[in-house]
DNA sequence: TTGTATGCGTTATCAT
DNA sequence: ATGATAACGCATACAA
């Protein structure tokens, strides 16, 4: 079932068909009508390989994550991969966990896959410890393809690049958040955050910049780095607490973290809101299922996926587009805080 | 940059060039030394189109799912891609939702594409709903590749369809569950559900089997459908509540229901498990985010969704395989039981 | 062991 | 408006 028996069938050449096929004004309405009732009838789809191999595109783009099961990034593939369909496009998922040699391997695979695009979905592409040429890999894909990354920053101003950044304003969102604890009152504030990826370190900045802009010091005892799950947050605040610092809130780079504070609060009757303050981050499920429920702030992943993929798109139809495009956060109040 | 660019650099034929990457015996270790360094230096690697067009496969599986975004099938496709990767195949990704004709056309894409195989991830792809032929886009499309649904059953006995089903066993999960609350004395248990899935309306047998197997009423007030998040389990067990209906049980068909379950219990200062006990399912990450935190029935995602590969790529390679492999689920205890 | 030639199913460039 | 035909880059049957 090809080219050739629809042409057969219409009674017209190859060349039709595929003008037809492709939308191609230059034929008659008649012949046009004929050859689609051919392929109707034939149930004919064109085959994907020698399509490609004409136009060198398959209509796929990559998305690259660590891990698709974290609930953030869950929710941006389920997005990413809705409005990419929505423009025709197949999602080639690809995980690629936190290993720098998987993440090069996987990107060569999409490479040699011959996507149309890649889109680097969540901020631990970017990250402190990734070196002088942690980056080298992707800035070289990017003169072959369009890199789009979502929720993370690369600087796409180098000649030939099409790289991409759509990301939300952390850093201010954290900086408001506390800042909004401040005025509240509140003067000892815990910031727990659990990676070094760009995100978490934007975050960790907003924080110090709303203590510098209170004239609050910063202490390192009240900036805890602990591991990504309910237990490290909560062990972390345990450390803090019995080494009797005292603490009036908590500032999470992650809702997971968040519960961890919860439930550190609930384990020692402490009060939530009115002894402890928390605020998480994402607005995920999670931010429902405390008691009380987590004040949470929103980094917007369905508006920034969408418009990663809106973008990436203008690039492949052979338009431009800014290297950077910033979302705000928005602060979802619910019942850890008081204000 | 192709075969031939290769094949002059090496001073040998595309023949031989193609030998050598497709791990043919046939050469002299001398030539395929110089070709591999050819192939290195050059920085080649084959077109996959070209690749495609003359073996016909692309060494990609379709995933297909109602929604990624949920926790259950986040962690299915995480680790249906990682164990697809580690047997070479790309996984292309396409959440259809709930509607029927947009699972087809889905469907008809993958097909399109040319993919290897085909995995329905989700119950929801079987559903009560479905009509006496809502099921033929499937059977068809596995007469033209595998297709293995993870956590569906569809009889794949049919002459020409390669189908097949990986699944938990819910129903004797929920039904050991059930037996166990009324072993411990409860008499008044509520199943909380949401929707009609296969998985579902199975869980929702084993419920009634342990109920009869007790020799116990099963009332229709105490089977209760709600929405499928916090708020909707909630207020169906408030409702319940209100009318004056006895409860010292909650059984719900998801880690999501059971936190609105342990919700409501607080809101009416229930004690949990004292006066009321709640098991979940999935056993999430939800089930550590409650105070207490949930007893739920872990239903084996990453067992499940690892011998659904296992078994695609042994059909892909011309073996046969089981079309029903059943998968036994396992009660995690936590606190929201005494058992 | 190696090379030649053909087929795979399109798209696109010419003619007509 | 339509048709003939040359790419596209690989695998492979067959020849040497």
């Amino acid at each position: 079932m090809n080219i050739y028996d629809v042409s057969k069938k219409a009674g017209v050449s190859i060349a039709t068909v595929s003008r037809v096929l492709n939308g191609n004004a230059n034929v008659s309405e008649k012949t046009r009508e004929r050859v689609l009732s051919a392929i109707k009838e034939l149930d004919y789809t064109p085959n994907v390989f020698a399509r490609g191999l004409g136009l060198n595109t398959m209509k796929a783009v990559g998305i690259m994550c660590t891990d698709s099961s974290d609930i953030y990034l869950a929710n941006a593939i389920y997005y990413l991969e809705r409005e990419l369909r929505r423009f025709n496009y197949n999602a080639i998922l690809c995980c690629t966990g936190n290993d720098a040699g998987a993440r090069k391997s996987c990107m060569q695979l999409l490479l040699d896959k011959r996507v149309d695009g890649i889109i680097l979905a969540g901020s631990q592409f970017i990250c402190r410890d990734a070196g002088v040429d942690g980056y080298d890999y992707i800035i070289e894909a990017a003169r072959e393809l369009p890199i789009v990354l979502v929720n993370g920053r690369l600087d796409g101003n180098r000649d030939g690049c099409r790289l991409y950044s759509v990301l939300c304003a952390d850093r201010e969102a954290v900086c408001s958040a506390a800042s909004q604890l401040i005025e509240a009152g509140r003067r000892n504030i815990v910031y727990l955050y659990s990676g070094t990826s760009y995100s978490s370190l934007n975050k960790l900045d907003g924080f110090t910049d709303a203590m510098n802009q209170a004239g609050l010091p910063v202490r390192p005892e009240y900036l805890r780095q602990c591991t990504r799950d309910i237990a490290g947050a909560r062990g972390s605040l345990e450390a803090l607490y019995s080494s009797r610092m005292p603490f009036d809130a908590v500032i999470a780079s992650d809702d997971m973290l968040a519960v961890g504070a919860v439930k550190f609060a609930f384990a020692h009757g402490i009060r939530v809101p009115d002894d402890l303050e928390i605020i998480g981050y994402n607005n995920s499920v999670l931010a429902n299922c405390t008691e009380p429920e987590l004040t949470s702030i929103d980094n917007r992943v369905e508006l920034v996926s969408t418009r990663a993929v809106r973008l990436l798109i203008q690039v492949l139809g052979g338009g431009s587009a800014p290297p950077l495009d910033i979302v705000a956060a928005e602060l979802i109040k619910r019942n850890t805080t008081k204000f």
